[in-house]
DNA sequence: GTATACTATGTAAACGCTTTCTGATAACGC
DNA sequence: GCGTTATCAGAAAGCGTTTACATAGTATAC
């Protein structure tokens, strides 16, 4: 066995290139001119050496990890994929690296979270930090960009998220103008969501704004889960309320809408039509197929970063973005297929 | 505008707590006793300064980062959040930080790849990393965990992936038991793509120990993508072979199939009998409801950790770890729904 | 030709920890 | 009581970079 040879250091590089290491990690990093002959003879020798910089040695030197950090609270949910992908691949393409971190109950207190000792700045994904800490580190004046997410009133940290009341309005408009619907339910998500919040209220206003009063009876709990809304929905149906809409929540709810309405004998859209928030991978292969609201989320993931990398360069940043959503029309809300589903 | 006062660092604490930096190291650290007077001391001291040890400064001196890296090529696959959360959960309990990549076509070169600058190891997915880099990071001992993809025969890199050819062969058993499916097509994935070899082996001895033999004009492309598997599946019908059932490969390709089926009236599973390979979150919900194989993802996540902490730790990992992969009956072999399903 | 201003490079001091080595004190055996 | 061994804590040497400062050499101005 040969012991792991220790991997060559600037100082290697800087020898078999006699130069010094200060023109070494001129060349490297290229913020002070080199003569280009000095600097071909160094790069042949990072290459022959297969030098590759120690992170943490530029960091320490330097100050700045080339790191941002993302906090989140579920992988679950359907959407998580597109918004890491629009995060990675602008962080990549900023240059920098990104260190994932999620905030699920139990290991919470374990770790120490992501922060100034190993991330320039923070992207935080809805409510998974907790409001102290996202306040320490306002005050610290450390990098913050949320999304999903408003900061206390005296934070001016920037904030990225979607159109949710426009969202909600056009949905509830489209039953009401093109299927004539006027006693339509209203699933909320958790407790305190902000984007259950801004949905309900889109929901309010295009009642309002085709003279249907609003019936707090038609609001009832979803919380962004088919479980949960397959037995409000029940509930419901036992009651005997009278509908004749779903606006789900989200679409995830509209799976448990879907099989509650379906074991009543419901047919959807004639008797009730529904309709969905988000379009997730399934929406368009449920039967009927699912309209719902499509949000740029990968597209937020990237936004969000821009706006750090701003804050990063010490330049100004958007306090709030909001990103425009597009109702997805199918079969669920009453109009006919467009195209062959499963 | 106040400046952003320099953040505390050992020293701090140390002339707070009256002890030297050494001692403070110590507390922090607890691999060397301190007095439990002079630990509270100093934990006092840390908590009072809000004290956080700098990352860089700690990997600079100890050479271990504390992190660990995940490469992989695309996040788009349905079944990435549960691989994500499996690693995320299974890093953080372990005390380690996770850092991400993706290769991109894009910015592949622009970057640094992870390596043995920022990472003490890394979880490698499929063929996100080019062999040869793979066999550098061997060579030179670093620590390296392999995912759905065996290495080239010289390394001996531990791989975790699941019981592709079993679960292969359990569907295609089936459909010939309990269905009495003879003339059944499969349809395989990218070109060179170990799953998909592996599950096509489990197709053939199906095959041949039910004493079906093997017709290569069964076997067509799929690419585990649904358009591919909509075209294949098309020129199949255009071309009149004759077939009861398809084996699609993945649940991708499953909607594929089905949509070219629809389209030219052939009832599933009557006609022919569908079944895909993953379960995805829309297999349940498409109708009919798609006959599958789930496999452990979130658990191959968290295995692939483990075995990386092995590494780490010195210790031996197990070159090859098989994750059992189950059998899902719904409606698309043939068997009759056991539940409601939208 | 000397004074002046650049330019390209070298020197060396951080950066903030961990860890080895060393010393002081206390505990122990006899 | 003295030598020996443990135990705890301090001093100081790195870890591998970046970067402020110094210097030598060259071009520019007069």
């Amino acid at each position: 066995m040969i012991h792991r040879n220790r991997s060559s250091t600037i100082a290697d590089v800087a020898r078999l290139a006699g130069v010094s290491i200060a023109t070494v990690s001129r060349v490297i990093n290229g913020n002070t001119p080199v003569i280009e002959s000095t600097a071909l003879r160094v790069r042949d020798a990072i290459s022959e050496l297969k030098f590759v910089p120690r992170a943490a040695a530029r960091t320490l030197a330097s100050r700045r990890t080339n790191t941002i950090g993302l906090i989140f609270s579920e992988i679950g949910g359907a959407f998580f994929p597109l918004l890491l992908k629009g995060i990675e691949a602008e962080t990549r393409s900023a240059g920098y690296e990104l260190l994932i971190h999620s905030t699920q109950a139990a290991h919470a207190q374990k770790r120490r979270p992501l922060g100034e000792h190993n991330t320039d700045g923070l992207l935080v994904f809805t409510s998974s930090l907790e409001i102290e800490e996202l306040c320490r580190l306002s005050q610290i004046n450390f990098p913050l960009v949320l999304m999903h997410q408003t900061p206390p009133a005296e934070m001016n940290t920037p904030v990225i998220t979607i159109e949710n009341k426009d969202g909600a309005e056009m949905l509830v408009s489209h039953l009401i103008e093109k299927h004539a619907r006027r006693r339509i339910v209203y699933m909320q998500g958790p407790e305190g969501h902000e984007d259950s919040q801004w949905r309900e209220r889109g929901y309010r206003e295009a009642l309002e704004s085709h003279g249907i009063s609003f019936d707090p009876g038609l609001v009832v709990s979803g919380e962004f889960d088919e479980e949960q809304a397959f037995a409000s929905m029940r509930q419901l149906l036992l009651d005997g309320i009278e509908f004749d809409a779903v606006f789900s929540g989200d679409d995830d709810a509209a799976i448990g809408v879907y099989r509650a309405l379906k074991m009543a004998n419901r047919s959807i859209p004639d008797d009730i039509a529904v309709v969905g928030f988000d379009d997730v991978q399934f929406s368009r292969y449920i039967s009927p197929a699912l309209t719902t609201i499509r949000a740029p989320i990968e597209e937020v993931g990237r936004e969000a970063v821009r706006q750090l990398i701003h804050l990063l360069n010490g330049e100004q940043a958007q306090s709030l973005t909001l990103m425009r959503t597009e109702l997805v029309i199918r079969e669920s809300c009453g109009c006919s297929p467009k195209e062959v589903n499963p």
